[in-house]
DNA sequence: AACCTCCCCAACCGCCTTCAT
DNA sequence: GATGAAGGCGGTTGGGGAGGT
């Protein structure tokens, strides 16, 4: 990474009119593009800073670099190359009919019998997130907007658990959802909250009060307190929301009723 | 109409775990 | 038990559409 350590004026490099290139520079920065996977991912966003000092003779690579650099180029490679990106219709129908045939499993063998150039990851993502029959895309109501927040303040990011117990979501929708909507909301939420808190201090008697009416609207003492024992003997989410047997989703009331106690328990501690 | 910016979401990646040999 | 392959997961990226100027 010493070039970009050694970048003399990075605004200079960035203001640079890449776009004066001539056409013999631009067969090189074709070249540069096919830089080294990992040489891409460790800097994806200098790739142009990289291709300056290139083109402006800052750096010039050895015969080793370029054998390094340059090994994915179409003419040079030898390594086989995948289709990545966006899949088509066509790839679409021919891996679910070698999935109706084989089933969702050993996807090497599946992308392979479907002629797909493609690897089993990526045909096993493909399946699980768009093509597998039930799901249900875009459109989250707000009951499962709000079972995924509390499920998320109980669990953290383990996406693929909180996605287990809504029926024909999956994880990525469900971390989609979040990191584009539901953590904005939560960010707004809070600043409101300190706002709300700052303009007029909240005694501890009225927190205590409206906690106590929380907890009479919600479940009553009694559940509190079974609620209360079981975290105390010791709760775990891995078992709980294991989604292996086949019982199948959990309906949502039943979560629903689940997460109200879990949500006292969490207020009666002041968590 | 052309350009720019923002942001959503499909797809990729690396890492870890599980499974098969 | 060791090893490699496959599967599963969460973090991240970037293409492209929507909306603004």
């Amino acid at each position: 990474m010493y070039l970009i350590d050694n970048a003399v004026g990075l605004e200079k490099i960035v203001n640079h009119p890449l776009e004066q290139i001539n056409s013999e520079e631009m067969k090189e920065v074709s070249f540069m593009y096919c830089a080294r996977d990992e040489m891409a991912r460790k800097v994806p966003k200098h790739i142009e800073l990289i291709l300056f000092l290139f083109l402006t003779g800052c750096f010039w690579p050895s015969q080793d670099d370029r054998n390094n650099f340059w090994f994915d180029h179409p003419v040079r490679s030898t390594r086989k190359e995948v289709n990545r990106g966006s899949w088509t219709a066509e790839e679409d129908q021919k891996l679910a009919q070698v999935i109706e045939i084989h089933g969702p499993k050993r996807w090497k063998f599946v992308a392979t019998k479907a002629g797909l150039n493609r690897c089993g990851k990526s045909c096993r993502l493909r399946w699980m997130n768009y093509l597998r029959p039930n799901i249900k895309r875009g459109n989250i109501s707000d009951q499962e907007e709000d079972l995924i927040l509390r499920l998320h303040r109980l669990l953290g990011n383990r996406w693929s658990l909180i996605a287990g117990r809504l029926p024909g979501r999956t994880d990525n929708e469900i971390k989609n959802y979040w990191n584009s909507h539901l953590s904005k909301k939560i960010k707004q939420r809070e600043r409101q909250n300190r706002a709300v808190s700052k303009a007029e201090p909240e005694s501890s008697d009225t927190k205590n009060i409206q906690v106590m009416e929380m907890n009479a609207l919600t479940i009553g003492r009694e559940d509190a307190s079974k609620c209360e024992e079981s975290f105390k003997s010791g709760f775990n989410g891995d078992e709980f929301f294991d989604c292996s047997s086949d019982e199948g989703p959990l309906n949502l009331e039943w979560m629903n009723k689940f997460l109200e106690m879990d949500e006292s328990w969490f207020t009666l501690h002041d968590i």
